[in-house]
Parts: C-alpha cells; structure tokens; sequence
DNA sequence: CGGAATCCCGCCTGATACTG
DNA sequence: CAGTATCAGGCGGGATTCCG
C-alpha cells in the first residue's frame, strides 16, 4: 500500500480513482478536455447544479494533483481562466471508454431493470 | 441528469464511476478479473485491510449492479464463490488503463513533487 | 467576478460482537 | 465459513454569508 499528497491507495488504479473520483471531477474535466479552457463563471454555468464552493473546491484539488492549470489574470474585475495540463490530457481516454462502458451498461442492463420493476413490486 | 438503481448521475462516465468507485470495488474486481473464482475467505485474506462488514457490502453492492455473480454452495461449513459477470469482465479494460495511468503518474508527477517538498517547506 | 469562511448534516466506514 | 447487528466517528458535500 501506498500513500502520497494525503492520498492513501492499495493499488495504482486506486490513485488514478482518487483523482478523478470528485464528485464533480469528471464533469470539470470533460467540459475542459471537449471544449478547452473555460473561465471560473462558464465552467459554473456549465454545471447549474453545483455550488460555488465545490467548483472551486473540486477545481483546487484538480490543480494541486496537477490536472488542471490555473491561470489568473490581474485585472478588474477579476479574470481566471482554467484548462488541462498534459496530465489532464492523459486522462481524457480514460474518461472517452468509462462513456462507453457508462452507456453500454444502461442499454444492456439498466433497462432489463427496469422492466423487472414493471412486473414486480414497485417498491 | 439521470438516475436509476438509486444512483443520480450527470453523465453516463460518472454511472461508470459509481459502479467502480465504491472504496475496495477496484480491488475486488481486480482479483476477481485477473485470479478468477474466489471465496468469501479467499479474498478476505487477499485484502488484509478490510473488514468482513465492508467485504459483504461491496460485494452485495456490485452483485447488484451486475458486476459479479454470486455462488452459493448449500453445504456446511457454507462455501460461497463470487465471480465476474460479462459486465464485470467488460470493466477489466478500464481498470487496465486505470492502472497503467496511476503507475505513470507515480513516476511522473509524484516524484517531482517530493522533490520540491524536500527544498521547501516541510509541511 | 471569483472566491473565502462558517455552519451543519447525512452516510460511509470502521470496530466490535454475535450466529446458522 | 460466511455472514448479521449495532454503535460511533469522520468527512464529503450543501446552504449561506461576506470580501477584494
């Protein structure tokens, strides 16, 4: 087992998991992998659900992990702009098969379920 | 957004996600996916760490999701067997991928910040 | 505009004990 | 052997307010 930034993980997958396993990771990097860098405000109209507090949040721990890069801008008001590092990048494959597998799954499985829910009780 | 098998999600990745993110679900499927058939001991004494409450409940959670299937041998002392279903071999890519992008991030990204830790502040 | 600071609660998880 | 049952703690995450 190992353990870095905090990070405590029983395998290398698990690393990989604690870097993208935000609750809003995944969202954060794909709408920056898709459309490229975005400022603070259009990521959170991207994302209507989420807090402010946890954009910026989830936006930090991606840019500590070096995923994200922040670029700030000293002018009035205030400008940051956030986008991919190389590392960031590198993840967006990753992120391309869990789509697939994601919808795969809701077409093969998903479904079954739900007729079986017809037919059984409705909880 | 969607929801389905109480689990609410933005995008079919994070479906994905909430099937494997469960905190020794990659771990469980690891072994299963690369080793096979395991019993309920075997792969308690193949993760020291977690708990026999824990094991049960990631191992319902995925029976659930389809990802592993679950044996029960009607004999005493009870033998139960869990293995992967199609679904759950499917995964096996992403945990692939998964694995080898943790392992490059470790050399790549990990080592550099230990660097910087050693020549700054110490925490 | 892009945050920081607080308060607070649910539930995930661990520890422990018991059982068919 | 392969589980339940119960209790307790921590922390991820939401709502709200204030700031340069």
């Amino acid at each position: 087992m190992g353990h870095i930034c905090g990070k405590t993980y029983n395998c290398e997958k698990e690393l990989t998991l604690s870097v993208i396993g935000g609750k809003w990771k995944m969202l954060i990097l794909w709408h920056l992998g898709k459309e490229g860098t975005k400022r603070f405000g259009e990521l959170k109209s991207l994302m209507p659900r989420i807090t402010q507090r946890m954009l910026v949040n989830q936006l930090r721990e991606l840019e500590e992990d070096k995923i994200v890069h922040r670029e700030v801008y000293p002018v009035v008001p205030p400008k940051v702009e956030y986008s991919l590092t190389e590392h960031g990048e590198s993840l967006m494959p990753i992120l391309e098969s869990m789509y697939k597998w994601g919808k795969d799954y809701l077409e093969n499985v998903v479904e079954v379920e739900d007729q079986v829910e017809v037919s059984s009780s409705p909880k």
